[in-house]
DNA sequence: GCATTAAAGGACT
DNA sequence: AGTCCTTTAATGC
């Protein structure tokens, strides 16, 4: 696959001038992995970032019993992963990809340059963490306060604000997920996840196959705040 | 109201 | 064919 074109299709990268991609391109690697594969962990730690080309890759962490924590999700154009002197993601924590992916390694020098030179990344950057923290919040109170059934909506209203498509009152997820991954993001159990997409399914409020929700119903039923 | 366990059916490659 | 994913039911906290 052509390497500028992979680079053009990042989301954060969109305006740049194909002079900056092409710089990019040169100091840079990219490597297809395959779906399944820990690209970080506690363990195996590399001083670099990650930009994420194309593809789909679950941040999670490991509680001390063996179960997963899934902290967030990412998709084409977003960046990760831990230097000396900041980090994007935590230390102790897990990358692996959900689907078959291209990502691609920058130093932090590399990155810190990349980011003078593109003011308007720095802030498109901020305005991705900043969302992130809101959703990070609404989750955590929902774990604390909230059912299950409101969980998998909330988090449904989250994931199709930042991937889906819009129709109507109907907006798509816009994530390859199992009924594993959704428990994993709002500490339930897959079974109890599987019981309840039924349920909102008999009532009109998802459609499965593809994976929808409409956010009015939804709004309306269960008071479900938007991300 | 939900996790856990178990057991079985379905889907993906 | 074999692995991964989903469903259903029973049990107990």
């Amino acid at each position: 696959m052509d390497k500028l074109r992979l680079l053009s299709q990042i989301n954060l990268l969109d305006e740049l001038p194909e002079e900056e991609l092409k710089k990019i391109d040169e100091v840079t690697l990219t490597a297809p992995i395959k779906k399944g594969t820990i690209i970080l962990s506690p363990t195996q730690h590399m001083r670099s970032l990650f930009f994420l080309k194309k593809g789909q890759v679950r941040l999670f962490k490991v509680s001390s019993t063996g179960k997963e924590f899934t902290v967030d999700l990412l998709s084409e154009g977003n960046v990760f992963g831990e230097t000396s002197s900041f980090s994007l993601t935590e230390s102790d924590i897990y990358a692996e990809t959900m689907v078959d992916s291209f990502v691609c390694t920058l130093t932090k020098e590399q990155f810190e340059e990349f980011l003078r030179q593109n003011p308007d990344i720095s802030l498109k950057l901020i305005t991705i963490l900043t969302s992130k923290l809101k959703e990070m919040y609404q989750i955590t109170e929902s774990i604390a306060y909230k059912d299950v059934k409101y969980r998998i909506l909330l988090l449904f209203m989250q994931l199709s604000n930042r991937f889906g498509v819009r129709s109507g009152e109907w907006q798509t997820v816009g994530v390859k997920i199992t009924q594993y991954d959704i428990a994993s993001m709002i500490g339930s159990s897959r079974e109890t996840v599987s019981l309840f997409l039924g349920v909102l399914e008999k009532e009109q409020v998802i459609t499965r196959k593809p994976l929808k929700i409409n956010t009015v119903l939804a709004k309306e039923l269960y008071e479900v705040e938007e991300g």
